[in-house]
DNA sequence: CGGGCTCTTGAGAAAGTTCAATGAACGTGG
DNA sequence: CCACGTTCATTGAACTTTCTCAAGAGCCCG
């Protein structure tokens, strides 16, 4: 653990304006592909203009700040496509990243008046923005949601505590295994099992997977190589790997290792 | 990291019988001095004999297993007295645990059929038990019950983020240090300042405090003999700590210290 | 084709763990 | 009331994992 400051894990400060798309459009939300996926999924079929006036959707290019932490808390967020790094950081620097909220989750939910974490873009994402006031009205008007929310809420919550136990007695090996387990692609063709390996999605860096796993770059890049040189898994491309053993990444995963 | 088992961690096997209290009391809810500290305070006043009916009151004895990961997910508690610890194993029996739940607090709700956690009281404790049906039915009657625990659940969410800094990214220092700042007490005399110290709340053990901050008990022992050395903190007993220095003692929790 | 990035790999250093021994507190039973 | 066994906490010394520092390779983009 590092009492100096690892100035690497510093997010860029460079700030790139929200790009607004087409505003309120009414048919959006019914055509909603990530709807289902979502807390929208909450709002009946017949409401749903009401649900598209209430949020706006943004795209967003890669490394856009998204949310500073400690400001005040005006909007809520669902993510309809792309990938979004949330994270807490210390005052010297030391960033952890909490999760990545990927299509179907929310972000920017919070009690406190102000945001107790940050949110970054990973590459370019779609959202849909809900001002404070707008969310409040949806919950109170429409039971579903809010018990849909709950629910997601719950889901983050348990995954957090997963999260909590790879943190604190999970060894760099079992983490980067975890972590890639958890992050495997459902196979594109559902019958045939596994014809060159599971893909891996990782559209982030190695200094985000390190800050995500509270390890080092350096530690998380020999990892993954040694993982690749017993052949659990494959790909040279860093943003693409191929799980050759399932079973075995998941063994190593669950900390039922030998070495 | 440890990849071999500390089987200290191990909770203790034995299970005691629950204790149920006086059955279904229609004033219990009414006279409930925790009510305005926990999710029952969604519930108006006129109708607390719903809420006493809806739910049991149970007093158990030190270490009682209170959930065990895996099994069903039947009941949902409410802490009215006492520490309840939760927390998640490793099959070689690592052992992180993910908070504890103290007065006011909730602690079983899951989305899936199954806890994901475990539970074990550290001290005596109260709680009230919800068995599952009974929460939805409260839930959906009372909206203001379910919008009090969506908050509840969105404020440990926030813990929770802050405890991945923590054990992602702080020094065994920084965690003893951020631990016990975070169990300080209110001083009892609101008025005086701290004549002697702010006083430390720690029904819990060293194997607990070690588990939660993602350290082996001699370091926490270690790092808690340091800061008394210093005169950070005073108290040879082990259940009570008093702060001597609180800006002291969150300077070095936040990552701010020189040593 | 050069300058940034990101990633990889190696060697030494440091923080925290493991192993081991000792001490303090507590409850039990003679 | 004290000896004894247990549990919990403390402290020391050696060891291990991961970090830090450093150098080099691969790649993208202008």
């Amino acid at each position: 653990m590092p009492p100096a400051p690892p100035l690497r894990t510093q997010s860029i400060p460079l700030r790139r304006r929200f790009t607004p798309d087409a505003g309120t459009d009414l048919q959006r939300c019914l055509l909603c592909e990530t709807r289902e996926k979502s807390v929208c999924n909450g709002i009946g079929d017949t409401e749903l203009a009401i649900l598209s006036q209430a949020s706006k959707r943004l795209t967003l290019p890669p490394g856009t700040t998204m949310i500073e932490e400690g400001t005040p808390a005006v909007a809520f967020f669902n993510v309809t496509a792309g990938t979004v790094k949330l994270f807490k950081s210390l005052p010297d620097g030391r960033r952890q990243i909490t999760g990545f909220a990927d299509v179907g989750h929310f972000l920017g939910l919070t009690n406190a008046g102000t945001y107790s974490f940050g949110a970054e873009t990973v590459n370019t994402v779609q959202v849909c923005r809900f001002l404070r006031p707008q969310l409040e009205k949806l919950l109170t008007d429409y039971p579903l949601f809010e018990r849909r929310l709950l629910a997601e809420v719950t889901d983050e919550l348990a995954e957090a505590q997963e999260q909590m136990l790879l943190l604190g007695r999970k060894t760099a090996r079992e983490r980067v295994a975890s972590f890639l387990f958890s992050r495997m692609l459902p196979p594109a063709t559902p019958s045939q099992p596994d014809a060159e390996g599971c893909l891996v999605s990782l559209p982030m860096t190695r200094v985000d997977i390190a800050d995500y796993l509270g390890l080092t770059i350096e530690t998380v890049s020999r990892t993954i190589s040694a993982l690749r040189r017993e052949k659990t898994i494959t790909g040279t491309d860093n943003h693409g790997i191929r799980v050759l053993s399932v079973n075995r990444l998941q063994e190593i995963a669950s900390g039922q290792d030998s070495r």
